[in-house]
DNA sequence: CGTCTATTTGAATGTACTCAAAAGCGGTGG
DNA sequence: CCACCGCTTTTGAGTACATTCAAATAGACG
């Protein structure tokens, strides 16, 4: 197993011994993928948490008429699952799937419970994980309060360009709120001008 | 000071020695203000994390227009900060007013970093802490996508119910992201029905 | 009681959606 | 290699949801 991007994202935060990166990687499960496959399917346990070693994931869910809302795209070096269920013990309410073929490195919610206990330095890892995603989603929020579709297409493309390559329109309209068809005639206006 | 609220807000989470909490109040400054004060202005340095001992508060974004959205409510019991800018240690880009006489207790930047150095479990406790935080806004992304004005106002107020007593609509509607005038109409609709 | 702000109501407008159909594009099998 | 299939994207017409602006009414506070 490749754990030299796990390693370089990790110790971004904190510093380990030798001892302790094995013993944080013997916790973790390699999982391989194909394009277009479920990684985490709503109603299922969800249990694991998930590095992206390689490939593009996309988190959504979907509500009863079938409509999707894309919650977060990962890449290479993003850490993904259903957190809220995740952390509570619940069913997922999220869907996770491969959008590429994808590699990801997988820890059980029991391991890495037992890994902070054991190694209080990953408690600030994951801390300065949560802090992240938190204030990622507040901005989020922010946009979605005070800005229109067309602003947040703008700033979305700026902010996430690699994001824009590997994904369809239709997938970036469901992470925006809005409709593909809407999404189109918002780049046919952009062309004119 | 009265530390009651503050010691069970935290050993719900994690337990406590006297001399790890008396360190702990220790770091607190006790900060009280009148209604429509406010204890954070956008452009500002946002160095504290606050704990709202009594009182309500509100963090809202001002856009240039002067168009304000609602980030948060904070009732007793709750922590309040713009964290994006805290972390980061840039100007708040939130307002933090009171909307009713309010006490907090606040913790400083540098002192909170000694206090997780010092002892571990306050690592923890943040880590909980945030981690709560980002499913909360994961959520109410997922409801501001997928769902109407009209349903996210129901569910605000069935979520909140405490809030919905303390705040005027105006600041409910910037909270949903929509205008005081229309959440008026849907106000009517439903007594119709 | 008077002033200030919040809320309501209504008309006109704009932003985004639905539905339908056409055009484009990528993959697969013959 | 190209023809076809399925899916995505585009385009357009009609509609619905939500905003703006203005004015009336209601509440809160000194």
């Amino acid at each position: 197993m490749d754990f030299t991007a796990i390693r370089q994202n990790i110790e971004k935060h904190i510093d380990l011994s030798e001892e302790e990166f094995s013993y944080f990687t013997s916790l973790l499960k390699r999982r391989i993928a194909p394009k277009k496959k479920l990684l985490l399917q709503a109603g299922q346990s969800c249990t694991t948490f998930s590095f992206v070693n390689s490939g593009v994931l996309r988190a959504y869910y979907q509500d009863d008429s079938g409509k999707e809302s894309t919650v977060m795209f990962a890449l290479k070096d993003w850490w993904i699952t259903d957190m809220y269920c995740f952390v509570n013990g619940l069913p997922a309410m999220l869907n996770i799937e491969t959008l590429a073929d994808s590699e990801v490195l997988q820890i059980s919610k029991a391991d890495l419970d037992a890994l902070v206990d054991k190694i209080p330095k990953f408690e600030r890892f994951l801390r300065i994980l949560m802090q992240n995603a938190y204030t990622r989603e507040q901005l989020r929020v922010i946009d979605s309060l005070s800005r229109t579709a067309e602003d947040r297409y703008h700033i979305f493309i700026k902010k996430y360009p690699q994001v824009v390559q590997l994904v369809t329109q239709r997938q970036i309209a469901s992470y925006l709120g809005i409709t593909p068809e809407f999404l189109s005639t918002i780049r046919a206006k952009k062309a004119n001008s």
